[in-house]
DNA sequence: CTCCCGATAT
DNA sequence: ATATCAGGAG
């Protein structure tokens, strides 16, 4: 299954925009529930504004509000920014940590925020991303009957190897967004289309 | 469990 | 009109 969603795939990485672990751990707080065109299109002018935890830190609510606006629940988004911020500053000497005890304490940072993080600005597979397109492809092929993302998480890395757990999350959030979308599944262009317990309109003569 | 929140696809 | 989008906190 891995090799053919490598092939399938090769370039597979996060579509966010960033160049350094404040960038990517701000635009990963934007990403939820919101599609990452969006959030780059936020950050694109967000980043010049903003280029220390300290900028964000001492950023005024109200303004900070109004430039992460289009990326929705942006009071509660704009407060953990602030929050997190803070705790960088105070705890962390302004730098982002990069153990997930450390970043799943800090405001606003869940599971699934802090091992886009480790996996991709510190090149640490600590565990399995899972989001709503892991969630759902996962589900549908039948790799994991749980519910609960920390469930769902630990009956992945039962089954990936460590060395492909990024990768693996990159994959499946590609094929969740091109292919095996949540309203409509392309199960007919679907490269695991015969091997999917929940294929549905067609299966491929192999 | 609910709430936070706007834009797009269907 | 409604479901969905790189979720997390209370």
């Amino acid at each position: 299954m891995i090799p053919r969603l490598k092939a399938e795939y090769p370039d597979a990485k996060t579509e966010l925009d960033w160049t350094n672990p404040l960038e990517l751990l701000v635009a990963t707080i934007l990403s939820a529930q919101t599609t990452d065109v969006r959030v780059n299109g936020v950050t694109k002018t967000l980043f010049q504004r903003y280029r220390t935890a300290h900028d964000y830190a001492e950023a005024d609510p109200g303004e900070l509000e109004e430039e992460i606006r289009p990326t929705g629940f942006y009071r509660n988004k704009a407060r953990s920014l602030r929050g997190m911020a803070r705790a960088l500053v105070e705890e962390h000497g302004g730098e982002v940590p990069s153990t997930m005890q450390e970043l799943v304490a800090l405001p606003g940072v869940g599971r699934k925020t802090a091992n886009v993080v480790l996996g991709n600005a510190f090149g640490v597979d600590e565990g399995v991303v899972v989001d709503t397109h892991v969630r759902r492809v996962s589900n549908r092929l039948g790799l994991t009957a749980e519910q609960d993302p920390e469930k769902i998480e630990q009956d992945l890395m039962n089954v990936v190897p460590r060395e492909d757990w990024t990768v693996f999350s990159h994959l499946l959030i590609l094929h969740g967004r091109r292919i095996c979308k949540a309203r409509k599944p392309d199960c007919p262009n679907c490269p695991l289309n015969d091997i999917c317990p929940s294929a549905r309109y067609y299966k491929a003569p192999r």
